[in-house]
DNA sequence: CTCCCCCATCACTTTTGCCGATGCAGGCGA
DNA sequence: TCGCCTGCATCGGCAAAAGTGATGGGGGAG
């Protein structure tokens, strides 16, 4: 019963070259090898296959059997497959062409994915990008399990593991209802706000955040609703419910629901939250990869 | 410039046991090696594709990265390729399917080919048979260059370096036309025909034995005519030109322009020409040839 | 916090591949 | 026919590679 093949893709080549040269001391200078590495080479591999495939014709060089003749050109088809192969792995770590999956944090999606996908798809039309959306706990997920290879989040706790790259800083605002009384303040501490309800973004890490961004203004935040969608904050808000605490901006007031909903500067010292590319550190970057980084930096940085 | 591959097969399987059970672990157990050995052949295999396949996750085991998931698939493509290569090849050497090449001396091939094939093919059906007929040079050329793997012929100054097999023994008689003033004898010495003219087959090697034969007898023949045509040196013996020996005989007298020749018996003390079996010593005979050379001596033998 | 799982790494052993030299056998020219 | 030359096989020695078992670190799970 014969198991799996044991012969070495050296060995093919071996044999390859001195059959086509007709002679293994030919061969040899080719490869750059002695001749006698071709001979055991080519003997061994005969021997595992149970085959003879040249014949030694004494002062003559080689000839090939039939058999040899036969598997000469099988093996034509088998180096050229292995070609390939080598071919495609390398092109899938360095080609801009295929596919990169990315993911992004779910509120950060609508607000820079367009653009940056508009961008990287013009410089590099040939890659497909498939990105996965989440809170940042399902992203880092699909990061470590190579799902996908990049991803756009806030810095929140990320995990040490994670390498990570600053594009972009987004400091906190507070959000108010127009007829909110400070609604045309332009700016405001969070201390003034004390009293007021907030509605909280409830996502697995952003909840904390906003809670400790309170904390650190010194207001004790009383919580009036949660939701975990961005949109459906802004509209409580608008409706009058409470304040909120969001980091993204949309370029207008109206909310889905026709409220509006204005912005307030918050001139407590707190620290911004930096939107970060994130990738699984010890991990080789793919040129797609990079290039798409490159993107990241040019259309975030400037 | 990326030169060849310089991978191995062994590290490719490693990979994709490692990739298919999750683990480095269950791979080397599967496969009976020791962990380090798929760790370090896996971290090879990507160093040298220059794309990172595998993501370690310390306590969990493996997950693939895109890159490694798109390699995987076209691995499995290329490892069954190289299984096919192997099967091929040793099919090649024992499979008793594909194409055997057998050479014949030219005089030997109507008489017992026809007989050989058809026993063969009814054995055999799968193994397509191509012939290749010629004096003994050039079918013992045909051996040695691999151009036919057995041969049948008369061992007539065969090379040493020939294996060679007597299946039958052909007795030389003479033939001389239904007028002769012998030819109702039904045998005669040569030396009775020392003063007949004589015909010879004119083959490279075999002109060389006749005339043996004829000076072992004691005579020295006086040659009127050489033909290279088995036929046309019956037809000429059938016209009264001369007697001839010959080894082979047909089932009838009648020559193809309608002519009769009779053979005589030799009572000399004259070897009989010995056909044989001949392989190149020293080549693995592949299965085909095995069976052929069975079916030979079944027909022949008997 | 502890245990356990899984992979990377290390030192060591075994195997393999390669080299250079030598031997052998056949073709070929003198 | 006799060397000479060519071309492959083989051998001893050596270096590179692969494999082994042990160790350690890092991270989940209870």
């Amino acid at each position: 019963m014969p198991k799996d093949a044991n012969f070495t893709l050296v060995q093919l080549r071996y044999f390859l070259a001195a059959a086509e040269l007709g002679s293994m001391t030919a061969a040899a200078q080719r490869i750059n090898v002695s001749q006698s590495a071709i001979s055991t080479a080519v003997t061994h591999l005969e021997r595992e296959l149970g085959v003879q495939l040249l014949i030694r014709r004494h002062a003559k060089g080689l000839s090939l059997t039939r058999a040899g003749e036969r598997f000469l050109h099988e093996l034509r088809g088998f180096l050229t497959h292995a070609d390939d192969l080598t071919e495609a792995a390398r092109s899938l770590g360095t080609d801009l062409v295929g596919e990169l999956a990315v993911g992004c944090f779910q509120t950060l999606a609508p607000f820079c994915l367009p653009q940056l996908l508009r961008e990287f798809g013009r410089a590099h039309p040939a890659v497909r990008v498939q990105v996965t959306e989440g809170d940042i706990r399902t992203v880092q997920d699909a990061l470590r399990g190579g799902t996908c290879e990049l991803a756009l989040l806030y810095d929140l706790g990320l995990d040490p593991d994670l390498d990570r790259e600053v594009l972009a800083v987004a400091p906190p605002y507070a959000l108010v209802p127009p007829e909110h009384r400070l609604a045309g303040a332009g700016a405001v501490r969070l201390a003034d706000l004390a009293e007021d309800p907030m509605i909280v973004l409830d996502l697995p890490l952003s909840r904390d955040y906003f809670r400790s961004l309170a904390l650190k203004a010194g207001i004790e935040p009383r919580v009036r609703h949660r939701s975990t969608s961005y949109e459906t904050v802004r509209a409580l808000v608008a409706a009058g419910h409470g304040f909120a605490i969001l980091n993204q901006r949309p370029v207008h007031d109206t909310t889905y629901d026709g409220g509006r909903a204005v912005a307030l500067r918050l001139t407590d010292p707190l620290p911004a939250l930096p939107v970060v590319l994130a990738r699984l550190s010890g991990v080789r970057p793919t040129g797609r990869a990079q290039a798409f980084a490159a993107v990241c930096r040019e259309a975030m940085g400037a």
